[in-house]
DNA sequence: CTGAAAGCGCTAACAT
DNA sequence: ATGTTAGCGCTTTCAG
């Protein structure tokens, strides 16, 4: 049963040095013809490359990355392995990585900075060649500095590791891609307004977070631009899930206040509030009107389908692996902060008549 | 603006002879002590380990890798990002690998058996100590046969690699945890007959793969149990998505024969024969009763709540990681099927009377 | 029980 | 244009 254990493999994978024996040439040789380090000669070149392939040889990209510093991969780091924002997102910056040669990793830091401090320090003694992070620091936080600025630092063999933080810009030295949240929160809201409605409640995102804040302030200042005063009883904190959108909901209808719209800081909280306001036996949206924001396809699979704001997850994924690209070759660059609009989209959940669409990809 | 150029950050992270140095003992005790390899004298261990908290050194994994052919961290290889299925279950395999001290990577394969040949190329050349797939290989072709050896007889520096294979048994061979599909699917469809339905349409999941012909025969078994005729025209094949259920869906509908029952290969797809059914004018389920498979949490969410085979999927990657660190510790254990059973879960889809749950989970 | 030394596979000065 | 060689940071025989 075990006289095989000699099995293992006495044929290891051929190394640089079988290649430059099989050709013929020295390693740095094979290293520069595989790297394009150098110039190397065309009858060489060749020489190379078809004991290469004789030999089948990969470089191995451990005994590079000790030497190099490289490792041709990059990583994404996000709170949530279950929210279904991420999805779409990952995807872009898959194919993105894709077609640059990059191998692409993910990695989820449930939402708590020390995991998420563990993974940056993991990566980088990986020699991971970038990040790409949907942080869960909140940048007013005093405890966080400490890690941005290791962030803005971060370092291999003496050159930086580029950090691209996605939906919200830790900070100005960071190269981000975010979405304008205020502009969009007040578009939903002034909507709610413009079909009638006076009595509006907002299911905020946790207001720990940049982006929550700024969708509530979204919800304020449309408000102010309607001469609606801001009442704070119509406000309630959740915590991004459908459960917690629920609830406040209930909490909400719970207080001496009529209500005849909700706007929410994400869909799942509409969701969780839709189904709030139908145990109460509110109608949706003759009795109270719903908006959502994200536009993840949940929002298209309720009854009624969900409006809310369409975040361009893919674009999102596609400009952060080009602002990666670009700081690769220009170290120095200016960070950039691409700011990407949202677009409103109605459905039944706010517009009776609105037929509803069906979102076709694939979950 | 450059004279930061000295920013190469002059200080280096300590390595193990700067650690070497300060506890003033040989690096190779250094190792010892860090990786428990031999036993080191009290005094020793305890200066080594000062010297490790006072510079603050962590190992260096590349280095480490290099000359061990480990990494302390495994892969999860899947077919879809997008797919709803993936996430619970990689949450329960991103917690046993968090507690046993492993970091875990997640690789998408989109489907594309060439994609999967290359990743576990890839994490193999980068001393992955274990790899989990949702193979999209099917095991019926010939052209995946060679990929199976080689998964079979994966290896580093003379170490097997375990190859654990979720959702199918890609080979005896392999460790494996599944679900009993056949089942499952047969309980779901004699729950339709059990309502009296007896024109009960499927739509398949793709017949290429082993889960789809195993759904697809418990659907054809039920209705033999009951003497209900099998009858082809009843049966549609959709790829997963829910585009293709509802395609499916129209399909069957424009056959001439009369439908009072669906059951479909997964959620997804049900969904998008609900979509097409409520299109059609048919009430669900005084018209048609629909069945799904999974589990998944849009399932709870849409209108009426989709009846379906609860996947148990967390513990799926319990039992997944459970078999890798049993096959770290005895390589020549004979492999284990692990053979996990669904639950059927009533929902209004089928039976009207049931009140909707409502899946909590975040997502 | 401890340490010296030989690489793991590769890249990149530095020679030639 | 090509080759020689010194490590990258660590583990692991092999001596002492």
């Amino acid at each position: 049963m075990n006289e095989m254990k000699t099995e293992k493999n006495n044929t290891r994978a051929p190394g640089i040095k079988d290649v430059a024996r099989e050709a013929n040439v020295s390693i740095s040789t094979v290293s520069h013809v595989l790297n394009g380090t150098k110039a190397v000669s065309e009858p060489l070149r060749k020489r190379v490359m078809e004991a290469v392939n004789e030999l089948n040889y990969q470089v191995d990209p451990i005994g590079r990355s000790l030497k190099s510093g490289r490792s041709h991969s990059v990583a994404v780091l996000f709170p949530s392995i279950t929210s279904v924002f991420f999805p779409p997102l990952l995807k872009s910056l898959q194919k993105s990585a894709d077609q640059a040669g990059y191998s692409l990793t993910v990695h989820s830091t449930s939402g708590k900075l020390e995991k998420e401090k563990a993974q940056v320090q993991a990566l980088t003694a990986q020699r991971i060649d970038g990040i790409f992070v949907s942080s869960c620091a909140n940048s007013h936080d005093k405890k966080a500095q400490d890690y941005i600025q290791t962030l803005k630092g971060l370092h291999n063999n003496g050159h930086r590791i580029p950090v691209i933080c996605l939906e919200s810009a830790l900070d100005s030295a960071l190269d981000s891609v975010v979405v304008n949240d205020e502009q969009g929160s007040e578009q939903a809201v002034e909507h709610l307004i413009q079909l009638g409605r006076k009595n509006i409640a907002y299911i905020a995102a946790p207001q720990s977070y940049a982006m929550g804040r700024a969708r509530t302030r979204g919800y304020v200042s449309a408000l102010k631009k309607a001469d609606i005063a801001f009442r704070k009883q119509y406000i309630a904190e959740g915590d991004y899930t459908p459960l917690s959108g629920y609830q406040c909901m209930q909490e909400l209808l719970s207080r001496d206040i009529s209500i005849d719209a909700v706007a929410a800081g994400n869909d799942q909280m509409a969701i969780g509030a839709m189904r709030a306001l139908q145990e109460a036996g509110r109608k949706i949206p003759e009795d109270v009107a719903i908006f959502g924001y994200n536009d993840n396809f949940p929002a298209s699979l309720v009854r009624p389908a969900l409006s809310t704001i369409h975040v361009p997850k893919e674009e999102m994924g596609t400009f952060a692996f080009d602002l990666f690209l670009r700081r690769l070759r220009n170290t120095d660059a200016t960070p950039s902060k691409i700011q990407l609009t949202g677009e409103m989209i109605l459905r039944g959940s706010t517009d009776p008549g609105i037929e509803t669409d069906w979102i076709l990809e694939s979950w």
